[in-house]
RNA sequence: GCGCCCUUCGUCUAUCGGUUAGGACCCCAGAUUUUCAAUCUGGUAAGAGGGGUUCGACUCCCCUAGGGCGUACCA
């Protein structure tokens, strides 16, 4: 372990298709501490399994860590081009006799496993101990990692602390396979050791890997990087988060009206903390995090508090940039807003970005703007139309024709003033006008409506209704 | 089966041997009130169980239970 070295980090995601929310986690993580160090943050592709690793499926990954803000430096390392320098590193360890060939295969493998566990410790090949024939250097063999039979591996963990494996449990695991391709857990120690990694921060799935990588590092004479294992996220229920529980991708939540920043915050939360601070920039949660704090049990993705989160970040988000995403919302469901809509959108969007915990509600809540007219009423809103409402309303509409200052402040005062001269209250009116307005039972305060609306839809929307024939 | 890890309010967490166990989300009540929210005030709610160690354990050790991960020529 070097202390001396800049910290260099990185997130080695696989091209599977979508990013998962405990990647993304990771990766902040990674981030975070990497930029708390004055350190560099790296992208590796892991990209090996060659069906699943399409162009698409990589681009994925780069458009997932662009979304959340998590910008990597130099260029991403792309685990397959790689291969040669992992053959290279095995051959080193084959020469140095670290490593052996071995043609252990098929059922003669099952059966060595089976008898390997029956006697209480992991795979040792016969061939460990065996010299190969020149007849059997041409047929096709692995070549597996030779361990240690007896002693500890001990991780020292930054998260899980010091974690004590037995070496007879650690098998001789495969290095090479018979068809040249190397495998993770080479290629991992490989590429982490190339790329000058200082600190493997990532989910603790790994931690049994990190013992066995432990033995390869120690076999190339390589410095061990630090290991930080993070938990997992789990859905609210406890089990492992996948699709039923709402949402499983880092795609999926920006479709649900997540903002970035308030990703950022929420997952930075949820499994580390600085005190009792909830809602943090991103300034300071680069100058308080440090990956020891980070815990060890697994957390709950709460949809509550992810929502409180994002609707504290909404409220404070830039108006233009907020329309930009409704906009993106209506487009998503085949209505796109025009010019002249979109304009009307941020006007009215300081109305109501105060009452939505997503993009999406947002959108939902200036739906009403674009509504044709004439509206269809609702059938409450109807009955509430009676003689005497109807009356009253018309009398409103009057006087709203009649002012020129169309604020919400204006308007909201011309309302108060109105119930006054009128000796009710607004429940009297309030509801039958926000039913005509809006085709809703539920809007901002109607001074907002109205203002969101404009003067002249607003009466139009007035006269539809109070007109005889409606 | 074996190995490793984890376990404080419903959820996210603070505590790093001595606190009335604190905060946030959710929930409830009140205030506000033209709906729904928002906002403000207040409230309910926790150390998985059992043994130790100690003057004193949420905190240290052991056991049990529950959960997770691993145990591949997957990553």
């Amino acid at each position: 372990m070097s202390d001396s070295r800049p910290v260099v980090t990185r997130i080695a995601p696989s091209p599977t298709g979508s990013m998962h929310i405990g990647t993304a986690r990771t990766a902040l993580f990674n981030y975070l501490y990497a930029k708390h160090t004055g350190g560099r943050f790296l992208l590796r592709v892991e990209d090996t399994d060659r069906e699943r690793s399409t162009e698409a499926a990589v681009q994925v990954i780069f458009d997932g860590l662009t979304w959340l803000g998590l910008p990597f430096d130099g260029e991403p390392v792309f685990q397959f081009a790689r291969a040669d320098r992992h053959r290279e590193a095995v051959l080193q360890m084959l020469e140095a006799g670290k490593a052996y060939r071995c043609w252990l295969a098929g059922e003669e493998l099952t059966a060595a496993r089976e008898k390997a566990h029956a006697a209480g410790h992991a795979l040792r090949s016969p061939w460990r101990d065996r010299d190969p024939r020149p007849a059997d250097l041409g047929k096709p063999h692995a070549i597996r990692f030779r361990g240690p039979l007896n002693g500890d591996t001990v991780v020292e963990d930054l998260v899980q602390g010091q974690v004590t494996f037995r070496n007879r449990d650690l098998d001789d695991l495969v290095l090479l396979r018979s068809d040249g391709a190397p495998t993770y857990n080479l290629a991992v120690v490989v590429d982490d050791h190339d790329m000058a990694v200082t600190h493997v921060i990532r989910g603790d799935d790994h931690l049994n890997n990190a013992a066995r990588q432990t033995l390869i590092y120690k076999a190339m004479g390589w410095d061990l990087p630090h290991f930080a294992h993070v938990p997992l996220i789990h859905g609210p229920d406890g089990a492992k988060l996948s699709k039923r529980h709402g949402a499983q991708a880092v795609a999926e939540f920006a479709d649900l009206g997540y903002l970035p920043e308030a990703m950022r915050n929420y997952l930075a939360r949820l499994g580390w903390s600085h005190g009792d601070d909830e809602l943090f920039s991103d300034a300071d949660a680069i100058a308080w995090f440090d990956i020891a704090d980070a815990n060890k049990g697994a957390s709950r993705l709460d949809w509550d508090k992810l929502g409180f989160v994002n609707a504290h970040y909404i409220r404070l988000a830039d108006d233009a940039r907020l329309a930009d995403l409704v906009a993106a919302v209506f487009a998503a469901r085949g209505e796109p807003l025009d010019e002249a809509r979109k304009a009307h959108a941020l006007r009215a969007i300081p109305l109501v970005k105060e009452r939505a915990k997503t993009i999406v509600e947002l959108a939902d809540q200036l739906a009403f703007l674009y509504r044709a007219r004439p509206l269809t009423l609702d059938e409450k809103t109807r009955d509430l139309l009676s003689g005497e409402t109807r009356a009253r309303l018309t009398r409103l509409r009057g006087q709203l024709a009649a002012t020129n200052d169309w604020s919400a402040e204006a308007l909201e005062a011309l309302l108060k003033a109105f119930a006054e001269s009128e000796g009710v209250g607004f429940g009297k009116f309030a509801p039958a006008l926000r039913g005509i307005l809006t085709g809703g039972t539920a809007s901002p305060d109607l001074g907002r409506t109205l203002s969101a609306l404009g003067r002249e839809e607003s009466l139009a929307r007035l006269d539809d209704a109070l007109s005889p024939v409606a």
